[in-house]
DNA sequence: CAAATAATGTTTACAGCGACAACATGAGCG
DNA sequence: CGCTCATGTTGTCGCTGTAAACATTATTTG
């Protein structure tokens, strides 16, 4: 019933054996089942009878689910990065960090499975070598970071404010997500917590 | 051949048809497997397997899988306040507060699949008359800024300090967990984080 | 102390899951 | 037109959580 109701393929389906973008498919329903439920309760035949085709067509796009739930993870983080990008734009220093922080939080909130699963994926992101560091969201603070720390400030603690600022933004949003804090609303608990003042930038 | 080496029930099994003390001893194992495996990974057949006992078993003690991991979650609760508490005996003021930080983070990295449990289980403990609200981690942090904070503080100031203290050291251990933060060694990064100077206090 | 009853463990069974192998289909190229 | 290979399907396996019916032992009670 949900075969042809898809049409963001390049190619629709043409009514028969073959999808068209199979691959595509199986991520965009992939975060829509995201949304609705954790990541773990997220089954692959579940998935394929969404869209309405075999359980096993995965896997001529897929390796196993976990390459699956790279994707999604990946598709996740990429979005985190836009919209932090696009809530710090046009804004400059202190103020476009506190926006970085805010989209970060609020991107935790609003999509609880991507976020938590953007953050059990990718088991290895540590070294500085790595691949995706870049479009990372921790990357974005260290730049706004940068900026801000001005000139005075050495590497060290460029460093050591990045890490108080991202662990700070991030504890808050997983704490919010186990529903170990409440507030009257997720902007003022921000606000309590996520202050320029409080991060001892030099 | 791993029903009879259970030596720490309170009555041993006799050899037979009953175990004894099954339900600690599921709890027991269950702690011992989260050592060495996240637990989505964790399953009730392997434990039972591993006890030597029929995987329905189980279902004397636990109505279903999730109550035996929200068992673990709060055993494991227990040993984290446990930890700080005694990271913090002897000690006040500043270095009680540093010290139980460093506690929680290195709990975590120590025992990261029951430290994520912690936080995925236990789905209500948001509103402030939650039954094991005292055990709670975060309570305990809340103690200790209420001593550090002084008389002065509002009782605003005070939840603020809370937030900040508490969402930066489980941000740090989440992200040390994730892999996302690499440094020398944990102590090192906690040192670079957990500063009483950073939490603005008043 | 013996019999009834409750607590605890077992067997059997079922549906859903991830994944593999063998097969079917059809799109694109010569 | 016909070949080839990417893509989707069917069938199957072993694993999981869990429900129902049954077996055994502990405990209470007459």
């Amino acid at each position: 019933m949900s075969a042809n109701d898809n049409t963001v393929n390049i190619r629709a389906n043409k009514g028969g054996y073959h999808h068209g973008d199979l691959r595509s498919a199986l991520i965009e329903t992939g975060l829509k089942m995201l949304e609705q439920g954790s990541a773990e309760a997220l089954s692959l035949r579940e998935i394929a009878r969404e869209i309405g085709v075999s359980a096993t067509s995965i896997y001529r796009h897929f390796p196993d689910k976990d390459a699956l739930l790279a994707a999604l993870a990946a598709e996740g983080m990429a979005k985190l990065a836009r919209e932090q990008k696009a809530a710090a734009k046009g804004k400059d220093g202190k103020e476009a960090f506190t926006e970085m922080g805010r989209a970060y939080v609020r991107f935790a909130v609003r999509n609880p499975a991507l976020f938590r699963l953007i953050y059990t994926s990718l088991p290895a992101a540590a070294d500085p070598n790595c691949v995706n560091a870049e479009e990372s969201p921790g990357w974005l603070l260290r730049e706004s970071i940068a900026g801000l720390a001005g000139a005075t400030a050495s590497a060290a603690q460029k460093r050591a404010a990045l890490l108080r600022a991202w662990s700070l933004v991030h504890g808050l949003a997983m704490l919010i997500l186990s529903g170990q804090i409440a507030g009257p609303d997720v902007d003022s608990l921000i606000n309590e917590v996520v202050s320029v003042d409080s991060l001892k930038l030099r």
